[in-house]
DNA sequence: CGTGATATTGAATTGCATCAAGCTAAGTGG
DNA sequence: CCACTTAGCTTGATGCAATTCAATATCACG
């Protein structure tokens, strides 16, 4: 269920724009393509696991994935999702802080720890890709801080709707595209901090304003986004 | 009360190990004195606030700093603290996304935006070391976003206990030092995703249960390690 | 077409917030 | 030096948003 051949051309991948890959200059492509290994894993499946050993960093090249962490009494905390063009994997660390499981289908290059260091030795800028990257986590980190401290579940789901409803539908590929979520009521609920009843009590609420509506295959479309922001709380 | 002397001397800085001026080479330790700029502020008072344009890159030399964010109608929620030898300041968005303000007396060195970037030019491991300190930061992100989704008001406490506690009192300086908190109960309910009733109630419960002891001068001392452990959750 | 997973809906419960005093300690100025 | 003020903290009573428990409905997929 998980492929490891080289489908992914780097000189027109998608989204060597958004990744490190693009402070690689032309001519160490090849460093690169040996670098990295291609995989592909399919939804539900475990990418890596909190607290294992941190050997790999990841580039998104399809689909999408959420970031986990749980207690062992099954609480269990989104911490946040990632989309093409982004990435994930080891910090500095000697174990990952989280654990990364797909959403849909997803295409990663996996780079080895010791490759990464090698490109970031040999291209700087690399690591101020990286660094900028790393960046916009943190913002979204803050932003989910401030939601899941100060907001009420009302305001989380617009929140939710509004800053990732795109993103989701755009992380879809093929005939999903549109407005499909590929997330469950219970996921929903992991990320916001809530349980799935609220969301789904909430959700039903938002159809009944007509602010939204709910279609098949977990699609959510939204009829009024000035009414999201307003609720939203910012 | 905001000084711009160079009190702080490179050589001899107490917490040059910690911060990216550990990545520039003695021949460089010229550069670095006349990018940066000393600056002390007092408790209370506001270094930089979210939404202004980020100008400045900050290393803490000593004193504790609180991030926060807020709402228009006043909910704030602290996003983090930093301590001697952690950092805060422009991402790479053009705008601040934290208002950031003194907990104790606090000494920094201000870099400005373009001299840091200098500085990365001019020695690459300084990226490095800003990326190791952001994955430093990320992971206290995912602590927190984890404590607020899901865990209870009580295990959130003694969370910060554990997790803080040490921490603030090595944040003091002078006569202060020992289990000082320099953070009033509003703060701790703000970092807690609390309000202060919340938090005055549990701390008096973790008193009568013989866990901590709270003294003067906001002083709170941990009686009960193990405890706390065992009802932080994890 | 049936079966397990996912979603909705309702009723009861509860953990924390809110509202409301009163308390304590540290100034501050007369 | 002591009344007065003020900011911070504690404690109690009450309310409510979201959870929990429980049942049913609907969907997705073999």
């Amino acid at each position: 269920m998980r492929h490891a051949e080289p489908y992914v051309d780097c000189t027109t991948c998608a989204v060597r724009a958004d990744n490190f890959c693009s402070a690689v200059p032309l001519r160490g492509l090849g460093g690169l393509v040996h670098s990295r290994q291609v995989e592909r894993f399919e939804r539900r499946q475990t990418i890596i696991s909190e607290g294992g050993p941190a050997s790999s960093f990841f580039n998104i090249v399809s689909g999408v994935v959420k970031l986990c962490r749980s207690l062992a009494d099954g609480r269990t905390q989104i911490i946040g999702f990632r989309f093409p063009g982004e990435a994930f994997g080891v910090s500095d660390t000697g174990t990952y802080t989280a654990t990364v499981e797909a959403l849909t289908p997803v295409e990663l290059c996996r780079f080895p720890k010791a490759r990464l260091n090698g490109l970031m030795q040999a291209f700087p800028p690399v690591q101020e890709k990286l660094l900028e990257m790393n960046y916009r986590y943190m913002g979204d980190y803050e932003d989910q801080i401030f939601l899941l401290g100060r907001k009420t579940a009302r305001e989380r789901v617009a929140s939710f709707l509004l800053g990732y409803g795109d993103r989701f539908s755009r992380g879809m590929r093929g005939p999903d595209r549109g407005l499909g979520l590929p997330v469950t009521r219970a996921e929903i609920a992991d990320f916001l901090g809530l349980t799935t009843e609220t969301v789904s009590r909430i959700l039903t609420s938002l159809v009944r304003e007509k602010i939204i509506v709910i279609g098949a295959a977990r699609s959510i479309h939204l009829l009024d986004t000035f009414a999201l922001q307003r609720i939203s709380g910012d």
